[in-house]
DNA sequence: TCCTCACACTCAAGCGCTTTAGTCACGTTC
DNA sequence: GAACGTGACTAAAGCGCTTGAGTGTGAGGA
C-alpha cells in the first residue's frame, strides 16, 4: 500500500505456521508430505499455504541441502551459426515441457566455446545454482563428460555417443549410423554412385559419426566417389562447398547436407552451376523444417521430432536427480521425407 | 578420491576464514571491496579464495538479502512458431553477453500463452527465483507491466511502445513508425501505389504499431489501396495471404513482409501465380537474415542488429538492478538493404 | 597522563527452510 | 499402578552468507 514500492511481502512458513497455529516445523511436515502431522492439520496447513499464496524460496531450499531446482545448459556454438536453426528452440520447447511440470527452472548460457563452457559448468557447481546439466553438441574427445563426473554434477548428454560415455552421464542418442546407411541404401537403388556428404561442424560426434557410416557404406558397396567434407554449417559454406564438389572433373550425383540451411543455400549454388534438381542431382537435407518446404523444389529430408528429443532429455536427467541410475536411451531413427529433391541419378 | 561420488566439497567463507586466520565476517568484507579490513588482510583473503577456488553460494547470498543473481526470460509463442527464427536466438546471444559478465544467470522458460507467462513471473517472484525479468513480444493490452509492476519486480519490456509504458518497468524500442515511413517513401518514389504489409501477429505492440504507421503514411499520400494483414507469422500463412491479395482484381505492386520467413514463402507463392519478383512485383522482408539470401531474387531486407538490441535491453536491466531509474531507450531504426526483390513498380 | 577517536577486526543474529532430537499426553500391557 | 509405547507436535541447530553492534588497539591531542 506504500506509494513508492508495493513490493508485497512474500510469504514465509513462519506466515503459515502463525496463521494456522502450529509451528514451522509442523509446515515443514505438512507441506512436505512427511509423516509427524495429523491429517487434520495436515490439511489445514495446505489450505493456509495455497490461501496465502506460498511459494518455497528456493534459496533457502537450496541452502538446506535439498538442490537447486534449476538445471543448466549451455551452447557453445559460433554467434553466427546460432542464426537459422529450428533444431534448438524445439529441442528446448521439448525440454521445458517436461522441467516445468516439476517446477525445475532452466538456467541457460551461451558460451564462446568448449573450454568457456567447461568454466560455465565450474561456475554453476561452486555457486549452487543447478542440480544437473544438460550437454548439447557432443564431441570426439570430450572434456565435458569427465569436468561433470569429476564435480559429480548429474547429467545427460543430447546426441552422445553409445559406447563412449562416463559412467556417471546418460545419454539420449539418435542412430546416425543407421540412418545413413538407410539414406544410403535409397540413394543406390536409385542409381547413384557418386555421393557427397556436406557435413557439420568437425569434431562433433554425430558429424564423425555420419561420416564413419557413409564411409562404411560406401566400402561395402564398392562405392570409391564418396567423399564428406565438413563446414560450419553456414549457408556460406555449404554453398561454397557445394560449388567446389560440382565443379569437380566427376561431379556427385547425389548432396547429403547435415543441416536444412545448406541444403537450401546449396541448392541454390548448383542451380547457378546449371545443375538442376534433381535431374542432374538429388538433394537430402538431414534436419527437417520449413525451410525445406520454401524453395523451389522442395527438398527431401531426414526428420526427427526434436521436442520429443527434448522431452526425453529432460525426463532422463529428471530420473538421474531423483537417484536413477545413469542410463542410455536411444530416440527413433530419423525418417525420411520424400520430396522433389531426390531422384533417379542421370545414366553416365 | 572416494570411490563412489568423488563428490568435491564446495569451499565456503569459513573454509577461507580458517585458512587466513581471521573471521567469517572480515572475508565478506574482503571479497566484497567492503570497508573494514586493512589492504593486506583483504589480499590475503582474495588469495586463499581464489586458491580454493571459492565462489559465493548464490542461495546464501539470495537468502541474506543479496538477489538471486539472476534474471527470467520467458517465450510465450505457440510451439510451431518457435522454429526458424533467427531474431530470438540473436537477442539472447546479446543478452547472455552483458549478462555474464555480471555473473548473472539468465533463467529460460517458454510458456504456452501470456496468461502462463503471468503465472511464471508469479512463481519466479515468491520462489526468490530471480531479480529481474525481460519481457519480449509486448502487445496491445498487456497484463504483465502491470503485474510485474505490483510484484515490484524490475523489468525491461523489449520492443515496447515509448509511451504507455508503466512507471517501474524500462523499455527499449525500435521505431518501427519511423523505418515504415521511410520504407513507404523509398516505395512510393519507385512508383508503387498499391501496397499489401502482410504483418506478424495481431495484438503485438510492434505489428500495430508497424500497420498503424503504414495507415498514416498512406493517409498522407492519399493511397487508397493500401492493406495490411494479420499473420501467425509461419510460412504457410504468409503463403496462403500472398496468394489472396495477389489474385485480387488490382493485385499491390509492393509487399511488406513483417519477418524473413514468410517474405520467403512469398516469393515462391508469387513465382507459383506467375509473378515476377521484382518485376510484376517488389518484396522487403522486414528482419534481415541468411535466409534472404538464400532465395533466388536475394531479398530486400530491414536489417537491424539483434545481437545489440539484446545487449542493450539486458544492459537497461542490470541498470535497473543496481538501483537505477527506469527509461526508455531508443535502438538505431532499422536500415533497408536493398538487394533484387525490390524495383520500380510496373506502369499500368 | 588521560581521554578520544579511527581503524581493524570479531560476535552474533538473521534470511527461510529442513531435520534431528526432544517433549508431552494418551493409551496399552503385565 | 508403574513402565512403556506411540503419535502429534515443538525446540533448536544448521545450511553459507551479510551486517549492525560491539571489542580492542595504537596514534594523536590536551
Amino acid at each position: 500500500m506504500s506509494a513508492k514500492r508495493p513490493a508485497a511481502r512474500r510469504p514465509t512458513m513462519k506466515d503459515i505456521a502463525r496463521r494456522a497455529g502450529v509451528s514451522e516445523s509442523a509446515v515443514s511436515f505438512a507441506l512436505n508430505d512427511r509423516p509427524g502431522v495429523s491429517e487434520i492439520t495436515r490439511d489445514r496447513v495446505r489450505r493456509v499455504a495455497e490461501q496465502l499464496g506460498w511459494r518455497p524460496s528456493t534459496a533457502a531450499r537450496a541452502l538446506s541441502g535439498e538442490g537447486a531446482a534449476t538445471v543448466g545448459l549451455v551452447l557453445a556454438r559460433p554467434a553466427h551459426t546460432l542464426g537459422v536453426d529450428s533444431f534448438f528452440l524445439q529441442l528446448v520447447s521439448g525440454i521445458q515441457e517436461i522441467l516445468a511440470r516439476r517446477h525445475l527452472g532452466l538456467l541457460f548460457q551461451v558460451a564462446q566455446d568448449v573450454d568457456d563452457e567447461c568454466a560455465v559448468y565450474r561456475h554453476w557447481w561452486a555457486e549452487h545454482r543447478v542440480d544437473g546439466v544438460l550437454v548439447v553438441d557432443p564431441r570426439t574427445d570430450d572434456p565435458r563428460p569427465a569436468l561433470l563426473d569429476e564435480l559429480g554434477l548429474p547429467a545427460v548428454v543430447i546426441g552422445g555417443t553409445p559406447g563412449g560415455l562416463h559412467p556417471g552421464l546418460s545419454t539420449v542418442w539418435a542412430d546416425d549410423a543407421g540412418a545413413m546407411a538407410a539414406l544410403v541404401d535409397g540413394l543406390h537403388a536409385l542409381g547413384h554412385r557418386r555421393i557427397a556428404h556436406i557435413a557439420g561442424l568437425p569434431g562433433l560426434a554425430h558429424t564423425e559419426r555420419r561420416i564413419r557410416a557413409l564411409r562404411a557404406e560406401a566400402g561395402r558397396r564398392g562405392l570409391a566417389e564418396v567423399e564428406s567434407v565438413t563446414t560450419d554449417y553456414s549457408d556460406a559454406e555449404g554453398a561454397a562447398v557445394t560449388r567446389r564438389v560440382l565443379e569437380a572433373p566427376a561431379p556427385p550425383t547425389a548432396l547429403i547436407y547435415d543441416n536444412d540451411v545448406m541444403a537450401v543455400a546449396g541448392v541454390a549454388a548448383a542451380s547457378e552451376l546449371g545443375f538442376s534438381v534433381p535431374a542432374d542431382v538429388s538433394v537430402v537435407a538431414w534436419e527437417d523444417s520449413a525451410l525445406c518446404r520454401m524453395v523451389k523444389p522442395w527438398l527431401s529430408a531426414l526428420s526427427r521430432d526434436s521436442v520429443e528429443f527434448g522431452r526425453t532429455a529432460a525426463t532422463e536427467l529428471t530420473a538421474l536427480l531423483d537417484g536413477g541410475p545413469a542410463r542410455t536411451v536411444r530416440v527413433p531413427v530419423p525418417r525420411l521425407i520424400e520430396r522433389d529433391s531426390t531422384g533417379p541419378a542421370r545414366s553416365a
